[in-house]
RNA sequence: GCUGGCAUGGCGCAAUGGGUAGCGCACCGCUCUUGUAAAGCGGGGGUUGCGGGUUCGAGUCCCGCUGCCAGCUCCA
């Protein structure tokens, strides 16, 4: 017998024919599928000669997926074996585990998530093997003609469709049979594969988290599914772990923060999507414009200030109505006058509340005749604006009705625009450190060609600059096709927060577009008349939205300078409320926000309030203290300073204070 | 907007298969008060998101609205 050669995770070796992955790496237990010339394999599958085939382990990104992958047809064969008349949708692996998509006739609840759960376990304990088998199009048909979303992927074209690509790849069509140790075929599904090789392989390590409705194909004019998700890890432990960073998430919500806190809230009498800060969010709120408007004035940006509402034609002529009507709120009709029966005497006109400040700025770029020397025009505003955001995704400050932008628009040459935009990108990563946020990449948001407006020539022009300021800037630049706003690309800045996810920070958008609309010119050096290119950006986005990133970045443990009480003092007994009442007093000379706690409360309980609080700087004094005139710190971690003197203790504080410093 | 779930004093929760709303924290008062996350006693506060309906009787059942939560779709 003939034997073939084949490299195996990096060794040329000579293997008998028929050698399957199994048999190379069986013996590995964290091993779950091969890479074979850079595609995944089952291991069971035979080894071709001449082929170079690493394992794949179940910890790496590729091997995790197929685990999580497998899971999936593990819930999906305990769906339809608790209701057989289920029809499958897609399944695939997703961030931290699976879903998996049915038909069914009454969507799934909590208990039965439970028994699924239970079902799934005795299929993961059977150790049933991921069996893959070769069919034509017409054989797959024949035998999941009773599963019409299957037959939908196997006749149409599905490419783009949201997971199809995990039932059907780019070569054979697939079924997998999940057998039992016994041979008897258990459950199929079509699919591309790879798999684990046993069911055994999922452990404990897996767990149904929720379900919910999915749209088919994920299309809003498709009939909704019912999905079940999952989460999938090569452990328990690692499980275990994943639970414990959703419990932190939940923790840090700056839903739950704001109301602990008494940051801000949402009255059901004002609507849906629109806070109210209150005193103690207010003073984080007007630090963090404070310093964004001191950082502004330094880079040359003006002050403007615009209404909130304006007349139809405004936005009429920017594009906005013509393009995102449905985000804005209903028209209110003014003026119209009508004569007893009913007619009109008078025509109304309509006024919008502004869901953006551009047109605004425009109008005062074009208030009168402007010069090149007057560029780069920069215009700065908090401009608040209101959206008409669909009930469903309303969601704290992330996502609100009313929100208030730290915007400004940058009118200047097309010269100009490419020192501007380094520039502008410089201020933006160096503020977002200011308030604590270090870790960055970009994404390159170019052209949707059926949402804009322009010719292709400009947008070229456009996008290529941005790429090359991104690339300079020296960070990651991730492409995002087709996520441009309708008048021009943009580059955001992606920002991790401390347990690393990542939130759509800042926008720098290039626009060629609305110059036009609004006919803006400046008089040239030679006297011509010239079109300014315009860049739209807001560094924070929303404040409210950064509010609540900044919160939950924090965990409501705000550095000092936003710290809503930056010191509470509290004596150790009463008769040390006059010692600490003079420091506080200095203190708050000082500008610092302190407090006495001057209550009939017990010394225990006042730390604990504190504590609760999140106050950075507590300073405690008794008898010791006083004696030495001293004070001692105590943090947040519960760590002490004991009997500071009181000169080094307020110039300690106040350093905290200017240094934007996290105790 | 769609699917599902939820809605009880400021906050967190309780109220057997429908029978006239309880608890903790917070708040107010009194007593106490010398070293690190809750002193003791007493008190006030809700008609159960809003509007209808079923019933002798509804926080508990039904319908509509509002709001919230999760996911989907969307996010200039």
């Amino acid at each position: 017998m003939s034997s073939l050669t084949a490299t195996i995770d990096g060794v040329e070796r000579e293997l008998a024919p028929g050698t399957t992955g199994a048999d190379l790496f069986g013996e590995r237990r964290d091993v779950v599928v091969m890479r074979v010339d850079g595609a995944l394999w089952d291991l069971a599958r035979e080894v071709p000669a001449g082929a170079s085939v690493d394992a794949v382990t179940v910890s790496e990104p590729d091997g995790l997926m197929v685990l999580r992958h497998s899971t999936a047809h593990v819930l999906a064969q305990a769906v339809q074996a608790v209701n057989p008349d289920a029809k499958l949708g897609v399944g695939p692996p997703i961030e931290n585990g699976f879903y998996y998509d049915f038909d069914v006739e009454t969507p799934f609840t909590p208990e039965d998530l439970k028994a699924l759960e239970k079902a799934m376990q005795r299929i993961v304990k059977e150790g049933q093997a991921f069996v893959r088998r070769e069919v034509t199009r017409d054989e797959a048909l024949a035998e999941l003609a009773h599963e019409p979303f299957k037959c939908e992927l196997l006749t149409q074209d599905t490419a783009g469709a949201e997971g199809a690509s995990v039932e059907i790849g780019d070569g054979d069509i697939t079924i997998y049979d999940n057998v039992r140790r016994g041979g008897e075929v258990a459950w199929k599904d079509l699919c591309r594969g790879p798999h684990v090789p046993s069911t055994r392989v999922l452990q404990n390590g897996w767990s149904l988290m929720r379900s919910a409705a999915a749209y088919w194909k994920g299309s809003e004019k498709n009939p909704q599914l019912q999905r079940v998700y999952g989460t999938a890890w090569p452990s328990k432990e690692e499980l275990t772990a994943y639970k414990e960073r959703l419990a932190e998430a939940e923790r840090r919500d700056h839903r739950k923060l704001g109301a602990e806190m008494d940051l801000f809230s949402f009255p059901d009498e004002i609507g849906s999507g629109l806070a109210v800060f209150h005193p103690k969010g207010g003073v984080i709120r007007m630090e963090m414009e404070e310093y964004s408007r001191r950082r502004h004035i330094e880079e040359g940006y003006e002050f403007v200030y615009t209404p909130h509402a304006t007349k139809a034609q405004l936005f009429q002529t920017s594009g906005h109505l013509d393009w995102y009507a449905d985000g804005m709120y209903p028209p209110m009709q003014m003026d119209e006058e009508r004569d007893a029966a009913g007619n009109i005497t008078k025509q109304g006109q309509d006024y919008y509340l502004k869901p953006m400040n551009c047109p605004m700025h425009n109008l005062i770029f074009g208030a009168r005749g402007r010069s090149y020397r007057e560029l780069p025009l920069r215009l700065f505003e908090f401009g608040t604006v209101y959206r008409n955001e669909k009930s469903g995704v309303v969601h704290g400050l992330t996502r609100a009705r009313g929100f208030t932008q730290d915007d400004a628009h940058i009118y200047c040459t097309r010269e100009q625009m490419k020192d501007e935009l380094t520039t502008t990108l410089e201020f933006v990563l160096g503020l977002l450190k200011d308030y604590g946020l270090e870790d960055f990449y970009l994404e390159l948001s170019t052209r949707n060609p059926e949402k804009s407006v322009g010719s292709d020539e400009i947008w070229e022009e456009a996008t290529a600059t941005l790429r090359e300021v991104g690339l300079a800037s020296g960070l990651e630049l991730v492409p995002d096709p087709g996520g441009a706003a309708f008048y021009g690309p943009k580059i955001s800045v992606q920002a991790r927060d401390a347990i690393g996810r990542t939130w759509q920070m800042s926008t720098i958008q290039l626009d060629f577009n609305l110059p036009e609309r609004f006919e803006l010119e400046y008089t040239a050096s030679d006297g011509s008349r010239q079109r300014p290119v315009m860049i739209h950006r807001a560094l924070f986005g929303s404040i409210e939205r950064f509010f609540a990133i900044l919160t939950e970045h924090y965990a409501g443990q705000f550095p000092v300078w936003l710290a809503p009480v930056q010191v509470r003092a509290i004596p150790v007994a009463e008769p040390f409320n006059d010692y600490l009442g003079e420091l506080v007093a200095r203190l708050r000379a000082a500008g610092v926000r302190a407090e006495l706690d001057a209550s009939d409360e017990r010394f225990p309980k006042k730390i604990r309030t504190a504590s609760k609080e999140k106050i950075p700087f507590v300073l405690i004094a008794g008898g010791d203290d006083a004696d030495a005139n001293a004070v001692s710190f105590r943090y947040r971690d519960g760590s002490q300073d004991n009997q500071v003197p009181l000169d080094e203790a307020v110039a300690r504080i106040v350093e905290a204070v200017t240094t934007k410093a996290q105790v």
